[in-house]
DNA sequence: ATTCAGTGCTGTATCGATTCAGAAGCTACC
DNA sequence: GGTAGCTTCTGAATCGATACAGCACTGAAT
């Protein structure tokens, strides 16, 4: 087998514990020691100390644990959570920190395992969908937390997002404001297993995404206040959150009789789908959600939210705790970003 | 302190072994038994095996390492290194097994140390730039390793990527067939420290960068084929693969006499770089590399190297080692993709 | 000559689990 | 009744390092 730290220290002649040092406290021996120690090294092959066994006896791994309550993939694919790795990664890069990514199962016995095996110091969380139980396993493991979703923020858990209700509101009001009362109202997988397409759903809060419920209660809200009651708004869920998701979810509700005049999405990428079924100068006023790059390119009308701060701030509520617990709680700041993708009801 | 194993043992009145089959090898104890074991566990609030401890014993650890030779950020930055992950991260979720995401200190010294901190059973590198040191710090640890750079692969090291060369002659043998004589090449980084703006470069094989290399010596070939040799070739220098470095660095070239008629881009967004510098219309030819997702968009002539696969091969080479050793060295096709940034040399 | 501080190194305890050979108890069958 | 064969559980050894108290020695100050 592999040397290990005590077959360098027989060969030298020296203890464990002055290999150890020549490896890690270099001021605790003398140079010449030291150069001995790691010519022997060189020379039986020692791969230096081993991180596991370093981690185990130091007690920390210097890893945190990201995770993505859905496919790992969606971590890639989407361009919002790229952007928050982003900024996840620039703060682990100053804290000479590593990012383990865990691929969550969808089972919750094999989730649960997951976040077991995981070797990491805490975990920062992006809320995809449905997390209880994930949060659940951390805090069992009484490991440090931070999420982005709101609602399930435990009193312990550090969190860091922006007012969704709020954020979803301010693009509806540009909406109803530009004179839209039939309206439509787009999210990826607004109920768990519903099929694509118009959705039946008794009030906003019904959708278990704590993301999806935050921004359709927004939209709701700003619809309300022009007296548009939320049963005369249809609700149509995307299976996934891709163009050609939103694309197949919207198309047979264009089609339909007394189409509506607007959509509104709960993700640019959503938005974009939209757009590609509709058609461009359909007169279709479109709006999204996040303020991705594709969104400006597009000319979409959306809420911008700072994703690489979003990770950053993530990342640094994990590395740096705040010495005031208050201060685990951040709101980030959004904004309405008026394009082009919406305009006036069309008179026809 | 947090409970451990033995304490839930004491707790239950058995063994250590015992709890620990409770967890792990649950056949291996009666099912009474389990029960009141992790029913004492929750009561005294253990949080199950430590996931270190359980490496160390266990000798592996279930996670990959993926290394960037240079910023973090960059993976996520860069769209071709972000699909390259989600293809990584497809096959590593297939085989539950995590990706630790290890940042890299620019100095030597420092790199080595986090390569040798980071717990995992093998590496898979992203080779940006000069990465030696690094595939000599992992070779020294043993463990095995997946590089997409073709000449530093050593022997023992398994290796996916493409013929770099044969890929840029086909190119650029494009570009040549439209009849463009003077010609721009630009790439990220030609030489360590230059600065933005053309660059004098003896040959193509002087840029360290293996890759650059690759392709700046395909696109000689194919120049050379037609009488172009290579010293009447600019060679441009962008720092870094952004749009904006490569539109920063392409603009005096543009501005100057005798300007080219075609740049050929060491990755597409270098290239569209050059074409926000160009603006539309103006009759330069611009070929990129890669295609990524703007490339289509963008109308952009390039090459398409498969980006997913390339990560789900380099995962796979790692997860699933091939029995044959010369199974380990695959080489992906490309494809020349000829769009609308090309075209015949303008009369004017 | 004696104390003191400082350097350089050693030995032992410890981190928290897994592994595996084997003991104990229990059923079953000839 | 004895032995074979299970199932269930135990104990000791082990994984590979780090932490810390303490010992021996050196040189300077008292």
């Amino acid at each position: 087998m592999k040397p290990t730290l005590q077959d360098v220290a027989n060969a030298v002649g020296v203890s464990r514990s002055t290999v150890s040092n020549a490896y890690s406290r270099p001021d605790q021996l003398s140079a010449a020691l030291r150069a001995k120690i790691l010519d022997a090294a060189r020379r039986l092959g020692y791969p230096g100390p081993d991180p596991t066994a370093r981690s185990l006896r130091r007690g920390f791994v210097g890893a945190i644990g990201v995770l993505f309550t859905s496919e790992l993939s969606y971590a890639f694919t989407d361009p919002f959570a790229v952007r928050f790795l982003a900024g996840v990664s620039q703060v682990a890069e100053q804290h000479s920190t590593s990012l383990l990514l865990v691929p969550l199962p969808h089972d919750r016995e094999r989730a649960r395992a997951a976040v077991d095996n995981a070797a990491v110091d805490g975990f920062c969380v992006y809320c995809v969908g449905d997390e209880e139980h994930v949060l659940g396993a951390i805090r069992d493991r009484g490991l440090p937390l931070v999420t982005t979703a709101p609602a399930t923020a435990g009193p312990a858990d550090r969190f860091v997002g922006i007012d969704e209700r709020a954020a979803a509101r301010s693009v509806a009001a540009h909406v109803a404001g530009l004179g839209h009362r039939r309206v439509a109202l787009l999210g990826d997988t607004v109920l768990p297993d519903a099929p694509p397409g118009p959705l039946r759903l008794a009030a906003p809060g019904d959708a278990p995404r704590p993301t999806t419920h935050g921004r359709l209660s927004g939209f709701a809200d700003a619809f309300a206040a022009v007296g548009v009651p939320w049963p005369a708004i249809t609700v149509v869920n995307a299976a996934g959150n891709s163009r050609a998701a939103a694309a197949a979810a919207i198309a047979p509700v264009l089609a339909g009789d007394d189409p509506p005049t607007a959509v509104l999405a709960c993700s640019d990428v959503l938005a974009l789908g939209v757009l590609d079924a509709a058609g461009p100068r359909s007169g279709l006023s479109v709006s999204g959600f996040d303020d991705v790059a594709e969104a400006a390119d597009a000319g979409l009308t959306t809420v911008r939210q700072p994703a690489e701060e979003k990770g950053r701030l993530s990342a640094a509520l994990l590395l740096e705790p705040p010495a005031d617990p208050a201060d685990g709680h951040v709101l980030l700041p959004t904004d309405l970003v008026v394009r082009t993708s919406t305009g006036p009801v069309p008179r026809s």
